[in-house]
DNA sequence: CGGTGAGAACTTTTT
DNA sequence: GTTCTCACCG
């Protein structure tokens, strides 16, 4: 603890006081996730608030992470119990709210992509009026802003489809945190026994926020209404805010800063930069317009208003880069990550940051080309965001849902149909399913009250409003799912494979639309939904070992399988951090809060839209000793390195200082300059650089022996 | 029917 | 910053 500065012992210190608010200032490297770590061990130690009082809070599933885990090792080191970190409660924003409204309500649905095509198909067909969009990504922003302003627009056609996603339990992200606010408003004292809602109003003391530049207007209700009233602590950085495309940033921070009164709020800097080298400082600061931050301080006593900086010079200035295309691109990458690994780097020291996701796929595919291992950071393992995986869990949930709604197929309980949603989505990537079909169809379910599942079971084909191609498409649909529904058998399948088994046969027996589904007869795009099969049936399986009696696999399965990839998924990547190590990539958002020593920034030359600032700024400041970009469009930034020098190998007062940084041995740096060069011509042959991009093959098993 | 200018989308996250 | 669409004009 004796690491602490006098900035960081003043946020450590400042006292506990109910209803009121401590701000921090902190900038990147400037020890933000130390203090508040240490802020929580002080609360607890000399404050005497219980570890259960305590509520954390971030925007992304990785800082929770992060935070957990930090916890641990730090209530380890300091010779508390370990055990209470877990009665600390730390969530996303989202997590939480999501924990609220599934508690009052039971089980609901994110509408994603799927589901907004689906809701596409009940618009009137008409073009040139305001219903005609071009994708369903517009669609969405009508209905956001149709639930904004209510009562003003009078707009028929989507009012139906907010009903119908109300009946449904459908949601998008801000519906969950509106009504998170409102069960906890609804709950306010009285009721029974001990329940989550219940315990934001009465057992928290102190909450802390995380990363507050990352907050957005339509979290502002929720988070107010839980800070209020407690000792809110948040840290943040305002130039690192790249969630300006959720809204500003500044309204609900103005709220946050309003929630105590003057006299109970204080803000507190943290000043120092302990990650970066001045080099790379010196550009950030040149990024974002700042005043280059010239003083270099040696002892702690010392604190001025400006930013300052603790290591010396590296010697090695940030390589920026121009390339025309993919290929000179990542030959660029391969050949420096080379480089860097004959030199004393590991592939551990290396990320890869770009701003897009699909950028960091095709340099995924390229790195495995070359056999370096590679790992992608994403709070998301990749089946769930494969179509066709979300099409399966889709079906899923037609069978659970209609074979519950069966039962009350006497008495019509009103017109609450939650099934409906679900099938709608399914049947709308059929093949030759048009939006007039299902218009009519709909209309037809509605005339009569029952549920479309009803309605193709039970009124006799004769009577639907369909031509005959599309009745026989629909009766496909319908005996395909029979037996899973009308004889329980959805609920009755309790083996996990078995379940997966019947569930892809459906789905191959179904004659998917291709626009919504890549082509199953290619290979590539074959074996990756195998796999990714694979991975869902794994998670079926530990769902099915902590399944409780009483309710059926499928029913548990929906419910809970979110939460449980999410665990699976984590101790996952937690198993994969032995070895030689894996280079790391990332979009820049989800790299926010880590460091690495050595970052490429990359950009594909084909994205033209310029980095925004903001963004930029995050991307640089993440690297601790070497930073090299690619690409990169920015008025501020000017191309200007050769992308093939090699200067760095032989850079030996750099290694030298770059271990020591790194707390690692230096003394063999020298003695092994000469076979580094070797190895590196050794591996550069082997890989055939400067030859024709394509006949880059059979390159795998290389890095292997490394 | 073809040319032109205005405006929007592209991307990043949350269960 | 580039690319596409749509309304409008001759």
């Amino acid at each position: 603890m004796d690491k602490l500065t006098p900035s960081q012992w003043k946020v450590i210190n400042k006292s506990y006081e109910p209803a009121s608010t401590i701000k921090v200032i902190a900038g990147p490297g400037s020890g933000k996730t130390l203090t508040l770590l240490y802020k929580v061990l002080h609360l607890i130690t000399v404050e005497n608030i219980k570890p259960e009082e305590i509520l954390i809070f971030s925007l992304t599933n990785k800082a929770v992470d992060s935070i957990i885990e930090n916890l641990l090792s730090i209530f380890e080191n300091s010779h508390t119990n370990k055990e209470i970190v877990h009665q600390i409660g730390c969530y996303t924003v989202h997590g939480l709210a999501n924990r609220i409204v599934v508690e009052n309500e039971g089980m609901i649905n994110i509408i994603e992509e799927i589901g907004w095509r689906g809701l596409m198909k009940l618009l009137p067909p008409s073009k040139r009026t305001p219903h005609h969009f071009r994708s369903y990504k517009e669609l969405e922003k009508v209905v956001k802003d149709y639930k904004l302003n209510n009562a003003k627009n009078n707009n028929p056609v989507i009012e139906k489809l907010v009903e119908l996603m109300d009946n449904c339990k459908v949601m998008t992200n801000d519906d969950l945190i509106i009504r998170a606010k409102k069960y906890l408003e609804l709950d306010s004292s009285d009721s029974d026994a001990s329940s989550f809602t219940q315990d934001l109003h009465n057992k928290y003391k102190v909450v802390l926020i995380d990363e507050f530049q990352d907050l957005y207007p339509s979290l502002a209700p929720l988070i107010t209404m839980i800070c209020k009233g407690k000792q809110l602590i948040m840290f943040g950085d305002t130039n690192q805010s790249i969630y300006g495309f959720l809204g500003s940033n500044n309204e609900i921070m103005s709220q946050l800063d309003n929630l105590h009164p003057k006299n109970f709020t204080t803000v507190l800097k943290l000043f120092d930069n302990f990650r970066s080298t001045p080099e790379i400082i010196s550009l950030a600061s040149k990024i974002i317009n700042r005043p280059l931050a010239e003083k270099q301080i040696i002892d702690d006593t010392d604190e001025t208003p400006s930013e300052l900086v603790r290591k010396l010079p590296s010697g090695v200035s940030p390589q920026i880069m121009t390339f025309d295309d993919l290929a000179a691109e990542s030959e660029f990458i391969i050949d420096k990550i080379t480089q860097l690994i004959c030199s004393s780097a590991k592939f551990s020291d290396i990320a890869i940051l770009s701003r897009t996701n699909s950028h960091l796929t095709a340099i995924a595919s390229i790195l495995k080309k070359y056999g370096i291992p590679y790992q992608k950071l994403k709070s998301q393992p990749d089946w769930m965001d494969d179509l066709r995986i979300q099409f399966l869990l889709d079906i899923l949930k037609v069978c659970s849902l209609a074979s519950d709604e069966k039962h009350n197929r006497e008495f019509n309980t009103g017109d609450k149909w939650q099934s409906n949603f679900s099938i709608l989505v399914t049947m709308s990537a059929l093949k030759g399913i048009g939006d007039a079909s299902i218009q009519a169809l709909y209309k037809a379910c509605g005339l009569k009250n029952l549920s479309i599942w009803k309605y193709l079971t039970m009124v006799p084909n004769f009577e639907w409003p369909l031509g005959l191609s599309i009745k026989k498409k629909m009766e496909n649909y319908t005996s395909n799912l029979y037996e899973m529904i009308e004889n329980d058998q959805v609920h009755q399948l309790d083996d996990p494979m078995e379940l997966l088994e019947k569930v892809a046969s459906i789905t191959n027996n179904l004659n998917l639309n291709p626009t919504y589904f890549q082509s199953l007869s290619d290979a590539q795009s074959s074996l990756e939904f195998k796999t990714h099969l694979q991975e869902m049936a794994q998670v079926m399986k530990v769902s099915k070992s902590n399944k409780p009696p009483g309710i059926s696999f499928v029913k548990w399965f929906l419910e809970t399988y979110f939460d449980q990839t999410m665990v699976f998924h984590q101790s996952q990547q937690a198993l994969q951090t032995t070895g030689p190590g894996t280079v790391k990539l990332s979009t820049i958002h989800s790299a926010k809060g880590l460091e690495f020593p050595i970052v490429f920034l990359t950009n594909g030359s084909m994205s033209n839209f310029p980095m925004d600032t903001n963004a930029l700024y995050v991307g640089i400041t993440r690297a601790r000793n070497l930073l090299y970009m690619c690409n990169m469009k920015h008025e501020r930034l000017v191309s200007k390195s050769s992308p093939y020098s090699r200067s760095i190998m032989s850079n030996n007062l750099f290694w030298t200082y770059y271990n020591k940084d790194l707390n690692r041995s230096v003394c063999d740096v020298k003695v092994t300059h000469g076979y580094n060069v070797q190895r590196y011509n050794q591996l550069r042959k082997n890989f055939g650089f400067y030859r024709a991009y394509s006949s880059l093959r059979g390159c795998k098993s290389v890095f292997r022996r490394i």
